[in-house]
Parts: C-alpha cells; sequence; structure tokens
DNA sequence: GCATGATTTAAACGGTTGTTTTATACAGGC
DNA sequence: GCCTGTATAAAACAACCGTTTAAATCATGC
C-alpha cells in the first residue's frame, strides 16, 4: 500500500472511477469498488478528495475533457483557407483519427461510455462536456465541411449534416456488440476498423460529391 | 385500489419499470419507484409477478420485443424483387419511418434508452434484444440495400453501409440533447424532423449512387 | 525531534435497498 | 356454506448504501 506509482491516489480513483461509471453507470458503482479498484484504497477518500460521490462525477467529467483535449488538440480558430479537396482531404484524416481513436484505444471505451450516460441523464455534468469537447469539436468539422463545399459553414443544413457524420462513426463504438455480432467478428481489430473506414470514407466522398454538385 | 383498468396489475408494472429503467437505469431505479408509479401498488408485487427485479428487467426486454414488432411488423422474407428505384423509395420511407418514430414518438425515448442501457452493459437482456428486434430488421435493410445497388446484401461491405445509415438515424435520438443545444432548438418538433429528414434523404441518394456506379 | 498539516485508516452512522414473511381480501367450484 | 388458489397488503429482514467521525500515519519545515 505504499506509494510508488508516479500517479497520485487521487488520479488512481478518478482513473477507476471512469471505468466504472462508464462500465456500469452511475448509480450502479458504489464508491467501495472504486475504492478498491482504485487499488484497494479506502472508501473514505472519495468524501475527502472530491467532498462526495457527486463531486468525483465532476472530476471525472473534468478529466475527461482534459485528456480529450491531450489527445485532440483543438485546432486554431483561423486556418488557412484551403482549397476544396484540400479540406476533402482534412476530413477524412479527422474522421479517420476519430473512427481510429474510438474503435482501438482502449481507454476510449470507458470515455464514451461515460459521455454517452452523462448526455442521456442530462444533468449538471453534460454541460462540463458539452461545452469542453462537444461544441468545439463539432464548430471544426463544420468549419471544414463549410470549405469543402463551399457553403456557409454555420448553416443548419452543414450543422445537421456534421451531425450525421459523427453518427456514423460512433454507432461504431456504441453499437459495438451489435455489430461485431452481426457481422459474425471476433472484435473490432485494426483490420476490422480499415474496412469500416473504406465505408465511411466512400459515404463521405459521396455526400461531398452531392452537395457540390448541388449546393441547395 | 379497485380494478378498474383494462390494463392487469402486472402489464402496469412493466409499463411503469420501462420507463423508469430507461429513463434513470436499471440501478438507480428501485422497486419502491416502480411500485408507485404503477398506480401505488405494493412493493412485494415485484417478487411475487417476477420473482426478481432482474426478471422484471428481462419482461420489460421482452414487452419492448412485443412492442416494436407491432409498430414495425416484419417484413414477409421474399419480397418482389422490385426495380432499383423502387428499392431505393422503398429504403427512404423506410429510413424516414424509423427517424419518425425515434424522434417523434414519445414512448421512443424510453425504449431507445432502455435498449441503449443494455447493449452497453451486454448481459442477458442484451440477446433478448438483438434475438427480438435488431437482427431481423437490419437483415430487412440489407435485402433493399442490395435491390437498391445490385449488390450482395449480405456483404460485408452491404451490412456495415445498413450500419452506417442507422446510425445516422440514431445518433439524432441519442444525442437528441447534444443536436438540440448545437442548433439552438428548443426540442425537435416535427418541423425539425423534417428538417433532419432532408439531410438523410440527401445523404442516402448520395450514397447509393455512388454505389451504382462503381459497385466495388 | 518535534510541531504541523496533509493523507490514510478502521469503525460506525442512519437510511435505503431487494426480498421474504405473514396475514388478509377475493374470487370461483363444489 | 366451505375450500382452494390467486392477488394484494403491511411489516420486518439482513445487506448494503454514501457519509462521518476520530484516530493513526506520513511528510516536511524548523
Amino acid at each position: 500500500m505504499q506509494d510508488n506509482d508516479p500517479q497520485s491516489t487521487r488520479d488512481l480513483v478518478i482513473a477507476a472511477a471512469i471505468r466504472l461509471f462508464g462500465h456500469q453507470g452511475y448509480e450502479a458503482t458504489t464508491v467501495r469498488q472504486i475504492a478498491l479498484a482504485a487499488g484497494g484504497q479506502n472508501v473514505a477518500l472519495v468524501s475527502y478528495y472530491f467532498g462526495s460521490k457527486e463531486g468525483l462525477r465532476r472530476a471525472c467529467a473534468q478529466e475527461i475533457v482534459a485528456r480529450i483535449h491531450r489527445i485532440f488538440p483543438t485546432a486554431p480558430d483561423e486556418m488557412p483557407a484551403a482549397g476544396q479537396a484540400a479540406a476533402e482531404r482534412q476530413l477524412e484524416t479527422l474522421l479517420s483519427l476519430f473512427l481510429d481513436f474510438m474503435t482501438q484505444v482502449p481507454e476510449a471505451e470507458d470515455l464514451a461510455a461515460f459521455v454517452l450516460r452523462e448526455l442521456t441523464e442530462s444533468g449538471e455534468v453534460f454541460d462540463i462536456l458539452y461545452d469542453g469537447v462537444i461544441a468545439d469539436r463539432h464548430r471544426q468539422l463544420c468549419r471544414l465541411w463549410g470549405q469543402a463545399t463551399g457553403t456557409d459553414p454555420e448553416s443548419e443544413t452543414t450543422r445537421l449534416t456534421a451531425f450525421s457524420m459523427l453518427g456514423q462513426v460512433l454507432y461504431f463504438r456504441i453499437g459495438r456488440p451489435v455489430v461485431v455480432r452481426r457481422l459474425g467478428w471476433s472484435g473490432i481489430a485494426p483490420a476490422e476498423t480499415e474496412q469500416i473506414k473504406k465505408i465511411l470514407t466512400t459515404n463521405l466522398s459521396a455526400i461531398l460529391a452531392a452537395y457540390r454538385e448541388d449546393p441547395e
């Protein structure tokens, strides 16, 4: 029970909490489970460090915001106005990286599950996540989309289309068990991610082409 | 507390449980809440009728399967081999109905939330839902997709593409709070659903066109 | 080496959980 | 009438919940 880790006890508790909250839900997770999963820590630490179980929940959300900022740094607000072809290529790599993260990075499962649950409950934590990670990323996607199609990046059509593209990626994380079972896969290894990537890339360029020849 | 309802007490309990399980999660919901929401019934009824809270959870899943069968009857296995244009129109109405259901029917929120949660937990109830509602509907979608593009309806590409289309629809239910906030809407009224429908229809025909001119 | 503050521990708190028990009301067959 | 099985009721059950308390341990500056 010595402190040999570089991580502080506080960080250990947060990491365990994100994993458990995401996997089984906030209410279903007990602080004793968290303390145990954090390396056999004491139950009282949750109250000590975070005030309450609800405080720990908030701390988890803030940690997620920080972690995603580290993984996907926000692009500078004003980007060089690339051409349509360049913007399309940037869109492609953006969605590709997002898919890789969602299907391949192990910790993404916990993060996505946590965000998903908070999203359904629409509590106070939802605001932290929306302001911290969702809004900026979506705006960036819309900016690229506007450049690639030559349309208003903040039009209602663009914003909704951006969500429809995100939905495609996210389903392969949220609906992963369904996809795996229906495809007869044993999981989503890098080879399967490439297979999905081909589908999404095809969809992307097809939709972009439709908007370019008829900007509505 | 007389039995004036046409619904049996059992059905009342299941209805209340689906609503509460979907809205706040299985663990977060107490059997006393359910009994109260079912019209002030007694707590012991849950054990009496369903054996346990977990048994009630299974009964909810089976009820959801039955209800969705009632709303979206499965198409007969062999459909008249319609032409490509007819198949595309059928795809369009199918996704359109699905979106309507997901965004407009009030009870869809509870059903979708329930399914979503069970999907994340991958327990025994997930099997009931996959076998009962997901597999058949996805196969039907693939069949139509095959007809509309002239490709193998059970190829890996077709099955994945079908999921990518479903993902687009589902995001507007799962991510509803995000969409509403980002678009500055106050909710998703029928007018907003039509707006989304335009986007999804555009995407659908664009992707179909891509596969038709290059079947890969 | 001792005072000081932060960290960790064990134990207990009242309250709530799912379930069981026991008793009561109510139907229909004989 | 009574008997039988189903349905509802109230109360109690042990187990567990999040939180608090109070004491022990640790690191650190002086």
